[in-house]
Formats: structure tokens, C-alpha cells, sequence
DNA sequence: ACGACTACTGAATCTCATC
DNA sequence: GGATGAGATTCAGTAGTCG
């Protein structure tokens, strides 16, 4: 455990941190934020003069060594950043990561050496990259991001179902085909030029925190640029926190978040799974009277089993809960029962997980 | 320079060593080996069984070759084959390797240190991946390909124009849209079951092939399996070597090898082609800002519903898709959101589906 | 011949509350 | 903290059978 002074004990929520993301997140509570979304710089520094961590200068022999000095330089402040982010995490928190090819390979085994899990890597696929002019490699029209949680045991969130229906329907794949960030969207300095050479797309993050945050969690974005993080996290009713080193890009990353209006709570309200739902025990069922002890229920194929007064089953082979009896009959390693059985009523089959929506309709 | 006894004098061209493949490599000729395509273990980490919603199992890649004791222990044998690889490479010779999150990232490092420089990664984009049974994570549905010149001073082969032809005009991306190998390009045992876990399409293959390589270029395989990768190359007019340990899938490829038949020289910029309408999700209209959560739609009748976060609609009755809500309230067995639903801009009511054709637009 | 229908399959780090 | 048991969870495609 880390000895906390009073000036750690606040987040600084809704706003922009000014300073070395590895200085301002080292004092920051730790087990505090529920995600983190990093875009690292990338910049190599494969020309000019290498430095190592404590500032001395490498002293270049050859090619080989001067790469290897250079990785090593990358790799260090990788690692550096990624451990004062995993502490400040909490222990079911999540972090995710975007690159290119330059940097992306060592970001994502730093990552697995700090012991961060990783869930999966995820392609964005630029409708609109920019070509290879020269014709001497493949048009680069992706970007991979990493998601991962804090550990292996963490129980991350994923709203499964929102995506889905993002979707419309369908799984939620690890590719996701997103325009760059352009027209409007792309914030100018006063000079008519970018104001920030990376902007990404606030649509990419949209789909970030739709799927891995619930409303009120808390962002944090150490490498913050121009605010993307912050201007979806506030649309959708998430906290943020930004750390930015240069303060023409907080400049217009303040004004930015200013003109922001975030969307109505109700609009928030994401498609939930039957997993958030109450729990229903069977015997709810035969208490209420809504199935009688002693009535007959039936599986798709007609294998029957009777109803016991504690809401038990009962069949030829095998007493037990309606799960228990349902993978019994099928051989199956599991089985949920509430899909599984009917009851007869008027002669057809009723699923008896209608009756379950019954009482559920009634709890609310 | 390495001393080169006569035995190591001359390639075995189109044809499979039995054996390590690093001690084999070593024994091979340096500089004399144009590409090399690697699909090494990916060391999944796999634990318990999994199940499909209904019951039956997943046939998981268990297999003695892709454990390892821990990520050092896979580094120090992707160190390993790497280094012995990069010898046998020509100066201007580059390399293919394929994973998936759970190795990808330590081998690009992998890579990089070792002195390799990246051309690109390559996504393959699966058509049809296995889905997420538990709804846990995002569906993995693609992997990483990376493409490297031996050196930065590499003059790499790179066939822009034939690249470019297979993509019907346009530079090719680094995004690959392909099927994985099912059907009758599946080979079997004498059992009926898969011979290989993890055998790659050729599609995949040829594109690598006809990418990187001159017809009559020598393509070495250190992972060769049941020969996907001597397969292709036969076919194009390339030469092969294969390395593997399994004396199974040597028989596999043996006997798959035997009944290829190579290509007639003219033919060599074939296939591909399938291009219909892309889906284009609901949700993706908010996600990129076109409408806003909250904002209302209206049908013909003037019947009203709010757009929430995820792409879901919400009206007085019902929430779900623009589809499902539309047919609910006409009390139609089903309804086509996209024709159904207009949003207001300037007090006009304005069809979504035009938003569609404005994202369809940036797709293609 | 063609369509309807069933069965099967793919590199997968795939649950969680309660006792 | 480990064991137990409820119960939630799938997409695109191929191949074969039957009518």
C-alpha cells in the first residue's frame, strides 16, 4: 500500500491536468479510475541524438546498436507510463491502448509484462486512410488498439448487448470500420493549420466507452492531446480526467470541451441482457401457482418430467433443479433450463420462460 | 561469415526437412533464401474446455507445440528462430509472420530488436470467424500478419501493380477481407477429422505470394504444417521449403503437394471479386455524429421514437432496433427501419436511409 | 435439378454469485 | 478462498440428405 499525502486524495475530475503523465498519475490515488484510453507518441527518435531514461546520451557505435538504444528508450518510457497507470486503476479497471506498427508490438508486450490481461486487439479501419504515395508498400489503413484489463482476474465491464445492437444485431467484431477525423470535426488553430497532428475520431471513442464504461465512470486519458477522450466522455455521461504537457493543445482542448452538450440521460440508458435482470428461482413459479406440484413439463423433443413441490424436477433417470435435469437428459455438460422446458396449456407447448417474464414484469 | 561445409552448400528445393526448425535453418546457406513466411506457434494459454450455446465443444487448439511455460520462454524461442531465419534471408530477402493478439505483439518486438525493419502489418479481416460464445469479449475475427525486409537498407521485392490489379484498380490496403479454410481446401484425415488445427486459406497465401515474391524465387516455410504455403508457391511458379517436425503433416503435405497442378504462366491475376452493398449498422449513424442520442425520428404517421447511445431505439411501447420498433408499432410481423424512420432537419422530415448512402459512400 | 432442412465447424486466453 | 450450481451464450458457411 502507498502512503497517500492530502493532495492525492482528490481526482481532479472534468479536467485537464497540465504536467509528465508519469509525475501527475503517480500522484493520483491509486485504484481510482475505472478506464483508461492512451494514444502514446510513437516517435521513435530513430534520427539525431538518443537519450536513455536518466537523460544520459547514447554514445552510438553502429546501426544495430543505435536501434537497439533507441527501442530500449521507447520500451523504458512504455513501461514507466503503463505502471503508474496500472496503480492508479481499479482492480475490475480496464486501459485502452491505440498505435501503429512503429510502436503498437512493444506498447502490447509491455503490456502483458506488467501483468495487464489483454481482451483483445481491436483494427480500426480508415475508410479514407491516406495512400502510399510511392508505391512502395501497402496503403497503411489501419490502427490497432489494445484492450485489456488491469489483471486476469479483473471483471471488466463490456455492455455486450449495446454493442450488439450497435451492430445491429450481430456480435461486435475486433474490427471496426471508422472514417479518420476530418472536416468539422477537426479542431484548426487560429492559423487555418491542425491543431493537433493525431486527432482521433470521436466516433472511435464513442464506441470505447459505450462498450467498456457505464455512465459516471471515471476516464482517464494521460496523453489527452485535444480532448477527444474527454468530449465523448462528457456527451455520454462519463467522468474524465486529461494530463497534456503542451498547453496550446490544452488551450484548445478547454475550449473545445466548453462548446460540449451532453446528451440527455434517457439516451444513456444502453440495451441491457437478460444477465442484469433479476434472479428468478423456478420455485417462484410453483409458490405463486402459476405450475402446479405434479404438473408434467416437456422439452422440445417431448422427454417429460414432473414438478415437485420445491420446485424441483423429476424424470425417469434423475431429481433436480431444471437445469440439472435438462443436461442429464441431453448429455450436455450444462443446460439452462428456463429455455429447456414447457408446460402444456390448451394443448401447445409454453416456454416456461414467459412465466418468468411474468413475475419479473411484476418486481418492477 | 560463417564457415560452410559442403553439406549446407546446396537448398532442398520443393521439398520438406524433418526437424527443428532452428537447427535446420542453421544448417541451411546463409543469404540464400528470398521470403520466408513463419506461422509459429501462437501460445493461446488455453485453460478449460468451451462450450457452444448448445451444447456441443469447441475443438480448441491443444496441442503439445503451442505450450510454453511462460512469456520468457516463448520470447527466448522467438529470439531463437528469428535470429536463425534473418541468416538464411538474402540481403533484399523480407518476411511474413502470422499471429494473434496472444503472441503478435512479443514477436513484432521480437522482430524489431532483432533487426528487421517493418513494412507494414497486415490485417486478415475473417469473413467468418467463430463468435464469442459467452458474449464476454469482442468476437476475434481477424489476425495479424507482419511484413518485414531483412534489413532498412532492403530492397524488398513489392509487386504494386499486380497488388493493385487483385484489388480491381485501387492500391492495396492493409486490411485483407478473406475467408478462413473450410470446405473441400480443409484437409482431412483418415478419420474425417481436421489434419491440421490451424491451417491458413490459400487466398491468404497467394496474396502474400503474388505481394512479395518473383516467379522463381525461393519461399521458405521454418512452420510448414500441411504445406499451405508450398502449396501456393507451386502453384505460382515459386520454389519451396519446408520445415516441420510432425511427421504427420508432412505425410499431409506430402501427399497434398502431389496433386497440385501450377498455374499456366498467363494466369497469374485471377480471382477475388465478391463485392456487394456493405451493412452499414444503425448505430453507426450515431457513432459518427450524424444524429445525436436523444434526438427523435418520426414515421409517415408522425409517430415518434428517441434515438439512445447504442443505436436503439425508444418509443411509448417498445425499445429495440429501428426495425423492431417500427414493426411494433404497425403490428406488422416486420419493417424496414431504414425506409420506415425520417428524422427533422430545418422542419423537413428526411428519410435516415439517406444517411446510409452517405456512409455506403465513404465505404466503397 | 433444386430447395428445404439438418448437422457440423472454426487459433478462444469466453461467468459469477453464493456458501 | 475454494467449491458449488444457476443459468447465459453464436455467426457464416459448408456439406449432406431428403423430397
Amino acid at each position: 500500500m502507498t502512503q497517500s499525502g492530502p493532495e492525492a486524495a482528490t481526482l481532479p475530475l472534468d479536467s485537464i491536468v497540465r504536467g509528465d503523465c508519469i509525475e501527475v498519475m503517480e500522484g493520483l490515488p491509486e485504484s481510482s479510475v475505472d478506464l483508461i484510453f492512451a494514444d502514446p507518441p510513437y516517435n521513435l527518435q530513430l534520427k539525431g541524438d538518443l537519450h536513455r531514461p536518466e537523460g544520459s546520451r547514447v554514445d552510438a557505435v553502429d546501426d544495430d546498436w543505435d536501434r537497439f538504444a533507441s527501442f530500449e528508450t521507447y520500451d523504458a518510457f512504455t513501461r514507466a507510463w503503463l505502471k503508474a497507470a496500472r496503480r492508479v486503476l481499479k482492480p475490475d479497471g480496464a486501459i485502452w491502448v491505440i498505435g501503429s506498427y512503429h510502436n503498437i508490438f512493444r506498447v502490447g508486450a509491455s503490456l502483458q509484462d506488467a501483468g495487464y490481461w489483454i481482451l483483445n486487439d481491436v483494427v480500426w479501419r480508415k475508410t479514407n486512410p491516406m495512400p502510399n504515395f510511392r508505391g512502395k508498400r501497402l496503403t497503411n489503413a489501419h490502427e490497432t488498439l489494445i484492450w485489456a484489463a488491469k489483471s486476469e482476474k479483473s471483471r471488466y465491464t463490456f455492455n455486450y448487448d449495446a454493442l450488439k445492437a450497435l451492430n445491429e444485431g450481430t456480435q461486435m467484431r475486433s474490427d471496426w470500420t471508422l472514417p479518420i477525423c476530418s472536416g468539422h470535426e477537426r479542431l484548426k488553430g487560429a492559423d487555418g493549420h491542425k491543431a493537433h497532428p493525431t486527432q482521433k475520431p470521436q466516433s472511435l471513442l464513442h464506441r470505447v466507452l459505450v462498450g467498456s464504461t457505464d455512465p459516471g465512470d471515471v476516464v482517464l486519458d494521460p496523453f489527452f492531446g485535444t480532448g477527444t477522450t474527454g468530449t465523448v466522455a462528457k456527451m455520454l455521461g462519463r467522468r474524465f480526467i486529461g494530463i497534456e504537457r503542451e498547453q496550446a493543445y490544452i488551450d484548445a482542448a478547454e475550449e473545445r470541451l466548453s462548446r460540449v452538450r451532453p446528451y440527455e440521460k434517457a439516451a444513456l440508458c444502453v440495451s441491457q441482457g437478460k444477465r442484469s435482470e433479476p434472479r428468478v428461482p423456478f420455485g417462484t413459479l410453483v409458490e405463486r401457482g402459476l405450475l402446479r406440484p405434479g404438473e408434467t413439463l416437456v422439452n422440445s423433443k417431448g422427454v417429460m418430467a414432473k414438478i415437485r413441490a420445491d420446485g424441483t424436477l423429476c424424470s425417469d433417470k434423475l431429481t433436480g433443479s431444471i437445469h440439472q435435469v435438462g443436461a442429464a437428459i441431453d448429455g450436455a455438460p450444462s443446460c439452462n433450463g428456463w429455455t429447456y422446458w414447457s408446460f402444456i396449456r390448451d394443448g401447445q407447448r409454453v416456454p416456461i420462460d414467459s412465466l418468468r417474464q411474468q413475475i419479473r414484469a411484476e418486481l418492477i
